[in-house]
RNA sequence: GGGCGCUUAGCUCAGCUGGUUUAGAGCACCUGCCUUACAAGCAGGGGGUCGGCGGUUCGAAUCCGUCAGCGCCCACCA
C-alpha cells in the first residue's frame, strides 16, 4: 500500500531540498512592489564555528523569514560575517607563533597577507554550517565587514565624523589588554569577582622628629619599636607602589589629622611623597589613607591633575615592569605582587594581610587577561550626540523591544554614556584614515583626515608651511578602528547605503524589520546600530528587536568548553535532523528567558518529525472509491477540524506578533498530534483496507496541506518532501512560497459540541480501559434522559459504540459517569463491581457539593449580587444550577446502587 | 550603591487590563496495550491552592505593601 519507510530519515531529504532551494534561488530577493521583509544577520566571527547560541539565533531568524513568505512578503534575510579583530587578530599572532614567528618580526602587510590567509582558510566555515540547519539567506550577497564596499563606508563615516567635530584624538586613561597591546573600550571589559588580597602597607612618615605625640581625640597614629611613626595604606596592588607619586587622606578624616602637610616615603622604593588631602578619599575604607598612582588607576589619575601630581607610567605595553620604576624592571605585573609582597613583608614594611573580594576587570577577548589601566593617546567618539538621537525612539516604542525589560537597561546606559575609544593598537581592522604630519621632538603632533592617501595629501598642502609635503613624509596611523566601528554600520552597508546614499536598495530595503540577536550585545551593537542609522538614514535601522536567551545546559550552567556541556550543533543535526534541533531549540525557547537546553527536547522534534511522517503515510494509503458516499462522522468531523484550524490559525498569529515563537509552535504541535492524528484522523479514517470517499479525502488532502504550511517555518525540510506529494507541482515550486489561509470566523458551538463528545469518548474509554473490556467489543452507551449532540456519529465511532440509547433510568450494572449535566452509562452485566461505582460516585458527588457551596457562599453575598455585574451573577447562578442538577443525579444513582 | 526581572504541578513555562465551572500546556511519572500510520507509538491516570505575611475588593495566582530566596544589568570605593 505505501512505499513510504515506518520511520522519517532526515539525512534522505535534507540535502536535497537545501539544493533544491539553491539551485531554484529560492532564498533570493531583488527589489520589486511587493512589501520587503528583512532580516540582517548578526554577523558571526569570519573564523568562528557554530555554537548552540547560533543554532537558537539563526533558527529564529530562518523562522520569521520564511513565515515572512508565506506572508507573501518580499522576504530577504542577508548573511555574512564579521572581521572581529582582536579575537581574529589573536588567533592569528598565535597560529604564528607556534610557526616560530613573532608579530613584531614582520611588517604591517606581511602580517596582514597572513591574517587574509588565515580568514580564506577558515572563514565562511561557519556560513557553511548554518545551511545544513536549513538557513534560508540569500547568499548572493554574503558580505563581510572588511570586504571592500563595507571598508569604504566605514572610512567614509570617520571622515565624516571627524569632520562634524565627533570624533576627538586625546591622551586619556583607557582600558588596556596588555596580551593584545590594546586598547579597549569600556562595554570590552568583563568585571569579575574575585577572592584577592588587601594588603596594608606602612608608609613612615619623612623626616619624622619623633616628637608628635600619641595625638589629638580620635587620632590613630602607628609607631614602631622606635617610636617612629607611619601610615598605613590598604591596597590591592601592592605592585603598583613604584608609580606612587602622593599619598591621600580626607580633611575631614579625623584619625588621619595628624598626616596633614607631612611627607611619607613610599615602602622599599624610599621615594618621598607628599600626603595630599581630598575629599574623593572614603574615610571609612581601610584606614583612610589612599595611595595615589597617576598612571595606574583612573581615579588616582583624576587625583593627579587636581593635584599637579607627577606622573610614573611604571609599567610596559605587554604588563612588565617598566625602566621608569627602581624595582623589578622587566619582571610581570602579576610575578611582582608575589614577589613584592614577600619583599614588603621581609623588610618589615607589611602591616598585614587581609582576605578581600573585589571586582576585577578582564578584556571581553582575552578572559585570562586582567585589564590595565593605562594613560595612552586614543581616539575618541563623542557620545552625547548619539545618545540623544537613539533614545526615544526606543522609550516610545517607534523600535521595539521583545521583551520589554530591556528598555530600562538600554535607557540607563544612554543616560551615563561615556566617550568611546574607538582606537585599537591592532593591525586586522579597518586603519585609522587619520595621516600625521611630520614634526619636531615635543612639538604638537599634526594630523589631517582623509578617505585615502591622494586626498590626505591634498588636505596636507593646505596647512600653512607644509605647502610642499611629500606623500612619503606623511605617516598613515599605525593603529585599527574597533570591530563595532564597521558593525554598527551594518544594517546601512548591506545595502551599501553610506557610500551610496539613496540608492534603490537601501531606500527599499531599509528599515530592516526584525533584529534578533543576544542581550549580552545590547551596548555594542544594538544600541550603537540606532545611532548609526538616524545619523545616517534618518530612520530606525530596524523596528523590532527579539533578544533570545542564553543558552544553558538543563542544570542551568553556561555552556563552556571547560565544562563540556556544549553540544556540537553539527552532532545534533546528525542525530535528530536538521528539523528535530531547530524544534529542539524552540520547545526549549520562551520569550525573553535563558534557554535550558536539553538533547531530549530534540529527541522531542525529531519524534515529532515522525508523527508527521507516519500520519502522511496513512493518508497516503488510502485508496478512493468515488462512489462511496460520505459517512455522517466524517462529514462531521471535517466541519469541527475546519473551526479548529481556523482558530488556531489565528492563534498562531497572534503569538507570531508577539514573539512568542515557541508558543506558536507548540500550538501547531498540538494541533497537529492531538486534533488532526489522535482526533481528526481516527475520525475519518477507513476500516482495514476499506477505501475512503472522496469527499473526506479531498478535505484530509486540504487539511495536510495546511499544516504542512503552518509547519514549514518551523521543520522546513520534513514539509518540504511531504509536500511534494501532496499536489501536482512545477519545478521550482516550493511549499516556501505557498501563502497561510486567509483569516476566516470560528464557529464556536462546533467547537463546544466536539469537546463535549471528546469527553463522553474519553469517559467511554476509561470504563473500557478500568474494565478491561477489548477494543472490538462493542459496547452501548445509555443516556439517562433528554440528551442531544450533532457530533454522536464520531461518538459511536470513536467509543466503539452499538449504539447510544435513551433511558429513564440507567441500568443498574451499568458504569455511570457524567458531561456536563447529563449522566451517561455503559451497562457492563456481570462485570460491574458495585463498591466501586459507589467509591467513585460519591468521590464525584463530594467535589460537586464543595463545588455548590461554593457558589452558593458567593451567591449568598448580598454585595456581590448588588456589585458584580449582572453577567459575573448570571454564571454563577448557572453553576448553582447545573451542580444541583448533578447533585440529584449522582444521588439518584448512588440510591440505585446501593439498592441494588 | 543604583536599576530591572523572577518565585504557579517532579522539570521548563502559559495564565494580558481581578470574576468563562475549586489553575493550564509540554516533558517526565504511573497503569494497560507490539490494536496492520507511527512503541520515535496508542489509550487511560495521578500530581500544584499559585514563595511567606499583610492589605485593597462583593471577589486576587492576577492590584498594593512587606519579608525571604534567586537571577541579570550598570557603578571609580582603593
Amino acid at each position: 500500500m505505501n512505499n513510504l519507510a515506518s520511520k522519517y530519515d532526515p539525512k534522505a531529504v535534507e540535502e536535497k531540498w537545501y539544493q533544491y532551494w539553491l539551485d531554484h534561488d529560492l532564498f533570493k530577493s531583488v527589489p520589486d512592489e511587493r512589501e520587503p521583509y528583512t532580516i540582517v544577520i548578526p554577523p558571526p566571527n569570519v573564523t568562528g564555528v557554530l555554537h548552540m547560541g547560533h543554532m537558537l539565533n539563526n533558527t529564529i531568524q530562518d523562522i520569521l523569514i520564511r513565515r515572512a513568505r508565506q506572508k507573501g512578503k518580499n522576504a530577504l534575510w542577508v548573511p555574512g560575517t564579521d572581521h572581529a579583530s582582536i579575537a581574529t587578530e589573536a588567533k592569528v599572532v598565535k597560529r604564528l607563533a607556534e610557526q616560530g614567528i613573532k608579530k613584531s618580526d614582520l611588517t604591517r602587510e606581511e602580517f596582514l597577507k597572513h591574517a587574509w590567509d588565515w580568514t580564506h582558510e577558515h572563514g565562511g566555515i561557519i556560513l557553511q554550517q548554518l545551511r545544513k540547519l536549513g538557513a534560508s539567506c540569500d547568499w548572493s550577497r554574503t558580505a563581510f565587514t572588511m570586504d571592500e564596499k563595507r571598508s569604504e563606508g566605514v572610512l567614509r563615516v570617520f571622515v565624516d565624523l571627524y569632520d562634524k567635530g565627533l570624533i576627538y584624538r586625546g591622551l586619556r586613561m583607557v582600558n588596556w589588554d596588555p596580551k593584545a597591546q590594546t586598547a579597549l573600550s569600556n562595554e570590552e571589559v568583563i568585571y569579575r569577582e574575585e577572592n584577592s588580597k588587601l594588603y596594608y602597607l606602612k608608609y613612615y612618615v619623612a623626616d619624622d622628629d619623633l616628637t608628635g605625640e600619641t595625638g589629638q581625640e580620635g587620632e590613630i597614629v602607628h609607631r614602631d619599636e622606635q617610636g617612629r611613626r607611619y601610615a598605613v595604606v590598604a591596597t590591592t596592588r601592592p605592585e603598583t607602589i613604584m608609580g606612587d607619586t602622593a599619598m591621600c587622606i580626607n580633611p575631614k578624616d579625623p584619625k588621619n589629622q595628624w598626616l596633614r602637610g607631612k611627607k611619607v616615603i613610599v615602602p622599599l622604593v624610599n621615594r618621598v611623597i607628599p600626603v595630599i588631602e581630598d575629599r574623593y578619599v572614603d574615610i571609612e575604607f581601610g584606614t583612610g589613607c589612599l595611595k595615589v598612582t597617576p598612571c595606574h588607576d583612573p581615579n588616582d589619575y583624576m587625583l593627579g591633575k587636581t593635584h599637579n601630581l607627577e606622573n610614573i607610567d611604571i609599567f610596559n605595553a605587554d604588563g612588565t615592569v617598566s625602566d621608569q620604576s627602581p624595582l623589578y624592571v622587566g619582571m610581570d605585573r602579576m610575578e611582582v605582587r608575589k614577589v613584592i609582597s614577600r619583599d614588603l613583608t621581609e623588610a618589615g614594611l607589611m602591616e598585614k594581610v587581609e582576605d578581600y573580594v573585589n571586582k576585577v576587570g578582564y578584556s571581553e577577548r582575552n578572559s585570562d587577561t586582567a585589564v590595565e589601566p593605562r594613560l595612552c593617546m586614543q581616539w575618541f567618539l563623542k557620545m552625547r550626540h548619539f545618545a540623544d538621537l537613539a533614545l526615544p525612539p526606543v522609550m516610545n516604542d517607534e523600535i521595539k523591544f521583545f521583551p520589554q525589560k530591556y528598555k530600562p537597561t538600554y535607557h540607563n546606559w544612554l543616560e551615563n554614556i561615556q566617550d568611546w575609544c574607538i582606537s585599537r593598537q591592532l593591525w586586522w581592522g579597518h586603519r585609522i584614515p587619520a595621516y600625521f604630519l611630520p614634526a619636531a621632538e615635543g612639538e604638537e603632533e599634526r594630523y589631517v583626515v582623509a578617505l585615502n592617501d591622494e586626498e590626505a595629501l591634498a588636505k596636507a598642502r593646505q596647512i600653512p608651511g607644509f605647502e610642499h609635503i611629500t606623500a612619503e613624509e606623511l605617516r598613515h596611523d599605525n593603529d585599527a578602528l574597533d570591530t563595532w566601528f564597521s558593525s554598527w554600520l551594518w544594517p546601512i552597508s548591506l545595502f551599501d547605503g553610506i557610500n551610496n546614499p539613496g540608492n534603490d536598495e537601501i531606500k527599499y530595503y531599509y528599515p530592516t524589520n526584525d533584529l534578533v540577536t543576544a542581550p549580552d550585545i545590547i551596548f555594542f551593537w544594538v544600541a550603537r546600530m540606532i545611532m548609526a542609522g538616524y545619523e545616517y538614514e534618518g530612520k530606525m535601522p530596524f523596528r523590532n528587536v527579539y533578544f533570545t536567551g542564553i543558552v544553558r545546559d538543563k542544570l542551568g550552567r553556561k555552556m563552556s568548553k571547560q565544562l563540556g556541556n556544549s553540544p556540537d550543533p553539527l552532532m545534533l543535526i546528525d542525530k535528530f535532523g536538521a528539523d528535530g534541533v531547530r524544534m529542539g531549540m524552540m520547545l526549549s525557547a520562551p520569550a525573553g528567558n535563558d534557554i535550558l537546553f536539553d538533547e531530549a527536547l530534540c529527541e522531542q522534534g525529531r519524534n515529532f518529525n515522525n508523527k508527521i511522517w507516519n500520519a502522511f503515510r496513512l493518508v497516503n494509503g488510502w485508496d478512493v472509491d468515488e462512489n462511496l458516499a460520505q459517512p455522517d462522522h466524517s462529514r462531521l468531523a471535517i466541519d469541527w477540524f475546519q473551526n479548529k484550524l481556523n482558530a488556531t490559525l489565528a492563534e498562531v498569529d497572534d503569538l507570531f506578533n508577539k514573539f512568542r515563537i515557541s508558543e506558536a509552535l507548540m500550538a501547531v504541535y498540538r494541533l497537529f498530534w492531538e486534533d488532526f492524528s489522535a482526533w481528526y484522523l481516527e475520525i475519518v479514517k477507513p476500516a482495514y483496507q476499506q477505501p475512503v470517499d472522496a469527499a473526506t479525502m479531498r478535505a484530509t488532502k486540504r487539511f495536510f496541506d495546511i499544516l504542512l504550511r503552518m509547519l514549514h517555518p518551523f521543520m522546513p525540510f520534513i514539509t518540504e518532501e511531504l509536500w511534494q506529494h501532496l499536489a501536482e507541482r512545477a519545478d521550482g515550486e516550493s511549499i516556501m512560497y505557498a501563502p497561510l489561509p486567509a483569516e476566516q470566523p470560528v464557529d464556536e458551538a462546533v467547537l463546544a459540541s466536539m469537546a463535549e463528545a471528546g469527553a463522553i469518548v474519553s469517559n467511554v474509554r476509561n470504563v473500557r480501559s478500568a474494565k478491561n473490556i477489548a477494543p472490538r467489543e462493542a459496547v452501548t452507551l445509555q443516556v439517562v434522559g433528554t440528551w442531544a449532540n450533532a457530533n454522536a456519529p464520531i461518538i459511536v465511532k470513536l467509543a466503539g459504540l452499538n449504539d447510544i440509547v435513551a433511558v429513564e433510568a440507567k441500568d443498574p450494572t451499568a458504569a455511570a459517569f457524567i458531561v456536563g449535566t447529563t449522566e451517561f452509562a455503559v451497562p457492563l452485566a456481570d462485570k460491574v463491581n458495585v463498591e466501586e461505582e459507589i467509591a467513585k460516585l460519591q468521590k464525584e458527588l463530594d467535589y460537586a457539593r464543595g463545588f455548590l457551596a461554593n457558589v452558593e457562599k458567593k451567591l449568598a453575598n448580598e454585595r456581590f449580587v448588588a456589585n458584580a455585574p449582572q453577567a459575573v451573577v448570571a454564571i454563577e447562578r448557572k453553576k448553582q444550577a447545573d451542580a444541583l442538577s448533578k447533585i440529584a443525579t449522582l444521588e439518584e444513582s448512588l440510591k440505585a446502587l446501593k439498592q441494588s
